[in-house]
RNA sequence: GGUCUCAUCGUCUAACGGUUAGGACACCAGGUUUUCAUCCUGGCAAUCGGAGUUCGAUUCUCCGUGAGAUCACCA
């Protein structure tokens, strides 16, 4: 058996985490097996369809990475893969349970069927329709509802996530099948469509762990066997108990990569919220993921979401990066000052500050003071711990020492660490007095790597003279 | 309220019924002869409660409690 899975979201929005990771472990589960992976938009609600939504959709599936083998865009042998164009499928599916006496139309109200809810709820028990089964039902003519005509009983049902699950038979009930806009709901087209697409495993959030049964009672209806269910748990806002949605702040995960998270660090932690192999590592590469996912190791609770281990591991990928990888990536994040430099050069600087790097987008405070000239700001001189109790006189004293003998020195790394070193002696300071201060004077910025490092790639002509504009700042 | 699900450090999690309950993030303290957001070392910190089964329970059972999901012509 070929696995085949899908990821079948409806165009209403952005894509967030909690989609992503639905999508993620679907593909997993596919790319493991060497199986296939489809997307299908399921579009059969027309009110909520937010336009340009699909397309979003897309752009971030493939910027993330996970792709798909079938899909609306590319096609496959049981197109179309998007639910308002197979509208004849679920027809001629609901016209079996028609002619099987399994459906038939709804003859209610709007008003009569909310009469039917509030006096149950008056009454404090569940609501359910079948109670209110018509006798003689209208024959359907595809202007009002058209419901599935239940056989309540009791389901045990294998999940591969959540293990045996069981329901009794008043969660069982005669939804609709198709809308009186013609359109089939959820609970109906994606069946249909599964079966079609011949799927093999079901892979969904948890919110959809409550109509299990009625899909079991559909899916019996219809004659067709029942696929593998995997039901997975939420992933909770970072504030308060529930689950992650766009109201409560889920972020477009386009926004991740605009902030400068990589798309690796993304899989990763978004497989490792919920999921872990057994061992202690917690950075996985792609390939990693899809040689040791399992659907057995699934977490059963719901997971919160944690910006300050996704900012690490960010860090953690970003490091594993090789050179040119990153070069390539960094491309939009440079500073604008970074316009007119070379690639050389630019590569020099990223090797200093690779270690550093938690975003991409923390490249410019990073880097800003090596393609331009900063101007000198004393007070940060006044402002640094270890340099506030030095005079002035005594700062613009050394950074002229500073200037001589560098003046005079060779400029590769180990040169500049030398003469440092030597002036450490010559000038009796410590060096987290002297260090700091030149690191100031040439950068005039918050951190940066290591000063002989840092001064090496600056090179001679421009730290002399970075020097001397401080040491003028002050006269 | 009905139904279903879940429950280990603040957070993500590990632990054939036998471990000083492990790791990671965050936090705190040191260190790496400059800063620091890298790196290293150390520290803080958890089995929701109560019964039961067992020589022994984080693990199995039951009852509580708490949390989540769902009860649409949404998916």
């Amino acid at each position: 058996m070929t696995v085949r899975t899908r990821f079948a979201p409806s165009p209403t929005g952005f894509l967030h985490v909690g989609g992503v990771r639905t999508a993620l472990f679907a593909w997993l589960v596919a790319r493991q097996a060497n199986g296939q992976f489809i997307l299908r938009l399921e579009d059969t609600d027309q009110k909520r369809e937010v336009e340009g939504s699909a397309e979003h959709l897309i752009t971030s599936l493939n910027a993330l990475g996970i792709t798909y083998d079938e899909g609306p865009d590319i096609g496959g042998p049981y197109a179309p893969y998007i639910q308002s164009q197979r509208l004849d499928s679920y027809k001629q599916w609901a016209q079996k349970l028609i002619d099987a006496g399994r459906a038939y139309a709804d003859p209610y109200t709007a008003d009569e069927l909310q009469a039917f809810r509030d006096t149950a709820k008056a009454e404090k028990r569940a609501f359910l329709y079948r109670h209110h089964r018509p006798e003689n039902p209208p024959a359907w003519d595809g202007t009002t509802p058209l419901r599935f005509k239940s056989e309540p009983k009791e389901y045990s049902w294998y999940d591969e996530v959540m293990g045996d699950l069981h329901t009794g038979p008043d969660v069982i009930d005669d939804f609709i099948l198709i809308k009186s806009d013609g359109y089939p709901t959820y609970n109906f087209a994606h069946i249909v469509d599964d079966a079609e697409m011949h799927i093999t495993h079901i892979i969904r959030g948890q919110e959809f762990i409550s109509s299990q049964p009625n899909y079991l009672n559909l899916y019996e209806a219809l004659g067709l066997a029942f696929p593998i269910f995997a039901t997975m748990p939420h992933i909770m806002a970072e504030s308060g108990n529930k689950k992650l949605g766009k109201r409560d702040g889920a972020k477009d995960v386009l926004d991740y990569l605009r902030d400068g998270y990589l798309p690796e660090t993304l899989i990763n932690f978004i497989a490792s919220l919920g999921w872990n192999d057994g061992t202690e590592q917690e950075i996985f590469s792609r390939d990693e993921l899809i040689e040791k996912f399992s659907l057995g190791r699934v977490q059963h609770s719901g997971a919160r979401f944690d910006e300050q281990r996704l900012l690490w591991m960010n860090g953690q990928h970003i490091r594993a990066l090789s050179l040119d990888d990153l070069y390539a990536r960094v491309a939009d994040f440079w500073p604008s000052s970074a316009k007119e430099a070379i690639e050389d050069h630019k590569k020099q600087i990223l090797t200093l500050v690779q270690d550093r790097l938690k975003t991409l987008a923390d490249l410019p405070i990073l880097t800003d003071y090596f393609f331009v000239t900063p101007t000198p700001d004393w007070a940060m001189v006044a402002d640094n711990k270890q340099l506030a109790k030095l005079s002035t006189d005594e700062a613009v004293a050394l950074l002229t020492a500073t200037h001589a003998a560098l003046d005079t020195s060779g400029f590769d790394s180990e040169s500049i660490q030398n003469t440092l070193n030597t002036l450490l002696e010559t000038t009796g300071q410590k060096p987290g007095i002297l260090f700091s201060l030149i690191r100031l004077a040439v950068s005039w910025a918050p951190f940066s790597p290591a000063l002989n490092d840092t001064l090496a790639t600056l090179g001679k002509d421009a730290t002399l003279q970075r020097l001397q504009s401080a040491i003028d700042a002050q006269k």
